[in-house]
DNA sequence: AATGAATGAGGATTCATTCAT
DNA sequence: TATGAATGAATCCTCATTCAT
């Protein structure tokens, strides 16, 4: 797994093939197809441990922040969600992209109902909308796909983009 | 181009390969490369041709709607962008990412630049931002990047997200 | 002809094709085929030509030095030759070597003749040979295959190649 | 590589493709492509193969004729070099021509270095020259330039060839 | 559990040549 | 005499995957 992250970080997922990734972890190509049935299934398993990493970090900023006001949440929220995209950004995007291909459903585990259900409070409680859920979704779909955006195509814009974000959020928010 | 298009929508850019164009065109492969000078050059074409239906779609709303309020313009800019999303939703979003892949200048253009200007005056009208010009590009990015991600995970959702959109965005630029 | 020429010689026999040379005359690769019956006979008309040039080169050389030494002959020969050798030295070698492929026999015509009895009366004079014909025919080919690997391996050895050839020559043909 | 010698003197350069060599061979074209990155590769392993063979066919001669005459040993170089150009010809000269395309530096080991070592001296030893190492390549070019000629053009020639060329280099190394 | 070696099935691109007009 | 447009047939190379050991 870690070369497989290796390779599609640097090369993209043109570059990324079954014997480069073998060769990079040291292991013959024969091996690495007794512990993932296909391509897909490395990239699944990639996916897997990186939905996991960032459930941990969100979970982490909502359980520090009960007493806060909502408007430090929400900022403490925009806050980790771009740090997580400054690590690896390509290695994100790919993944990303490919989730998409594999038609991968969202992953659900404990730990995302737990944040779901958090938010889904924040939203019910700030303001009146037909769906909140809906809403909680376009948000989050809506934070990650600006930030993917700007670290792919004004990568140098990512440091003033929290404020903005936030605003968005906020104005959406409040009545 | 009509058979590329057809191609790249039915089977995805993974299974968008020349001689599978040039058969569907019906003609020979070294025809396609008489005219195509590789691969990308086909995508390329489509993605230009795409931007420029785009482009036109989006002048002919805010030509539309010189008197109107801002409210309606927005309005009318989000419907127009989600209509243009039903269409080929699949090819649409394969072009974005190719798009990406190609790291194509968004081939600015004359038309892209009265568009831009009339925005502009909106940001700047509407309210103070520290810099109309990158606030304008989240908010165009994140309704794209919102509407694909609404077409590719929940499609059957896409008939009610255009009052989301519009109270994130209303939201956005009201102080 | 002249595009052909060209292109031979700026990309060599790899990079020279049909399209090319159409591309490059300014005519209809169709054009191209109504004066030439394929690729081939083109490479056979410019051979017949830079033979031609050749052969009146060495002609004028032998006609301008009825009297003098042998010596002075000789040199005179290979000096021509030498110089021949330098204008187009690539076009030259690869003609040299598509000659060989297309097994063209060496083209003999009226001053081909002149030269060879010429070059035979040199022979026959000189020394005695087993077969004067043969002689000379190595005589001519060493120096011009000499002249081609100095060209090829050592361009910067050909100024002081001459010497050499003519002590070759000289020492050959004595006793 | 004894596959691709086959073809290509069976088939010339021209006619020399992965293809046709890996069904020669037997193998899938893949398996080709495990042991040579690419095609020029597999020309210039056989280059190696060949150029050692040559190396070692001289050292032989140089080795078995200390005690003897200058006379004796030119004979047994020229000998030794004519006989390794009978074996496959047709090889021999598409591979020196390909040498020439690659730009292959002269491939110089110690082996070399000895035989150029044996023949400076020679040629020191013998007379007088301007630059002995110049004169030493110019033997050696002459030679089998030669020598490539008669085979290609005048095969049957190929018998009575070594006398005329001992009497080219003793003439030309004698004062 | 590991690997050396192999391979089927593509897939992008090129080029000599033709033909209707 | 010229040309626009087309094309059959290669040709180099890649890659996911398998299998005997």
């Amino acid at each position: 797994l870690q070369a497989s992250a290796y390779i599609l970080e640097r090369d993209g997922w043109e570059g990324f093939n079954t014997n480069r990734v073998a060769e990079r972890a040291g292991v013959n190509i024969a091996s690495l197809y007794q512990y993932f049935r296909d391509k897909d299934a490395i990239v699944r398993a990639l996916l897997q441990e990186h939905a996991e990493q960032t459930r941990r970090a969100v979970a982490r900023v909502l359980d520090e922040s009960p007493g806060k006001s909502m408007r430090a949440r929400v900022r403490a929220l925009i806050d980790a969600t771009i740090a997580a995209h400054r690590v690896r950004p390509r290695l994100h995007r790919v993944l990303t992209e490919e989730a998409m291909r594999l038609e991968l459903q969202p992953l659900t585990t404990d730990a995302d109902e737990r944040i779901d259900e958090a938010q889904r409070q924040w939203m019910a409680q700030a303001s009146s909308f037909a769906d909140p859920a809906f809403s909680m979704w376009i948000v989050n779909a809506g934070i990650h796909a600006i930030i993917h955006a700007v670290v792919n195509e004004r990568p140098h814009d990512l440091d003033r983009l929290a404020p903005e974000l936030e605003r968005l959020v906020l104005g959406y928010v409040k009545r």
